[in-house]
Formats: structure tokens, sequence, C-alpha cells
DNA sequence: TTTCTTACA
DNA sequence: TGTAAGAA
């Protein structure tokens, strides 16, 4: 499939597709007219890539990361360096520590609409 | 019509 | 990231 269909598919801007490429995050084979030219993977392998952004990481370290993290669950021990090991523990307490962020925050979002609904109607 | 690249906001 | 320009 051309970029426009794995836009649609994904609900990446072709701009997006483009700049992920770039990146070394996703690749794409030629047509003769220069086409880029996506397989079925693709749309996951895009999907994948969106969920680390949406993550919060880089895409420098998604670039790293993705052979460990990527579909078919083989694992790559010769990915496993011990420099891969690494970086994927500090990416994973960075990613505790925005969890942990976002649920204090939601519980407080949480605890103000309780209160304000606790006293609707309420005279003031 | 769709995509490509490059460049600017 | 979006959008524009010029070409295929």
């Amino acid at each position: 499939m051309r970029i426009g269909e794995l836009s649609e598919r994904t609900g990446t801007s072709r701009r997006l597709l483009r700049y992920y490429e770039e990146q070394g995050l996703i690749v794409s084979q030629r047509c003769e007219n220069g086409y880029r030219s996506y397989d079925e993977s693709s749309v996951d392998r895009v999907g994948q890539v969106r969920g680390l952004l949406d993550a919060g990481l880089p895409t420098r370290i998604i670039k790293q990361i993705l052979p460990c993290l990527d579909k078919p669950r083989v694992i790559h021990f010769r990915d496993a360096t011990p420099e891969m090991l690494a970086l994927l523990e500090h990416e994973r307490d960075r990613m505790t520590e925005r969890a942990n962020f976002l649920l204090r925050n939601r519980d407080a979002i949480s605890a103000y609409l309780d209160e304000v609904r606790a006293n609707a109607g309420a005279p003031r």
C-alpha cells in the first residue's frame, strides 16, 4: 500500500509517516515512480511506534529499543547487550514515574469532581 | 489525484 | 507538525 492508505489505516498524517521513516522508526520500499510502498506489517509497526511515543519515549530511544519490542515476540538475545538492558531499565523507570504522576493527577481531579458533585444544588 | 522533496512557520 | 511550492 502507499502512504495514503497507511495514513488512513493508522490515523497518522503522511507528514508524520515520512518523519518516522526519516528517524528510522519505520521502513518502506520504493516503487518505480518513487512512491513509498508499505506492507501489512507496517500498520502494526506504526501502532507500535505511536504507542511508545504516546508513552513519552523520545524517537531517539524508540529507534534503539524497537528491535526488542517488535511484533514477532521472538526475543532477540543478540540485542540484549548490557547497554540495551540498562537503557530499557532506565526507560522503564522513567515510565513508572510518569505513570505515578498521571495517577496522582487523575486522583486529584476525581477528588475535586466528587466534592463539586456532593455540593451540587447546595446553597451558596 | 496522489506522492515526492525541501523548506518555512 | 502543518502547509506551500514545483515536479512527476
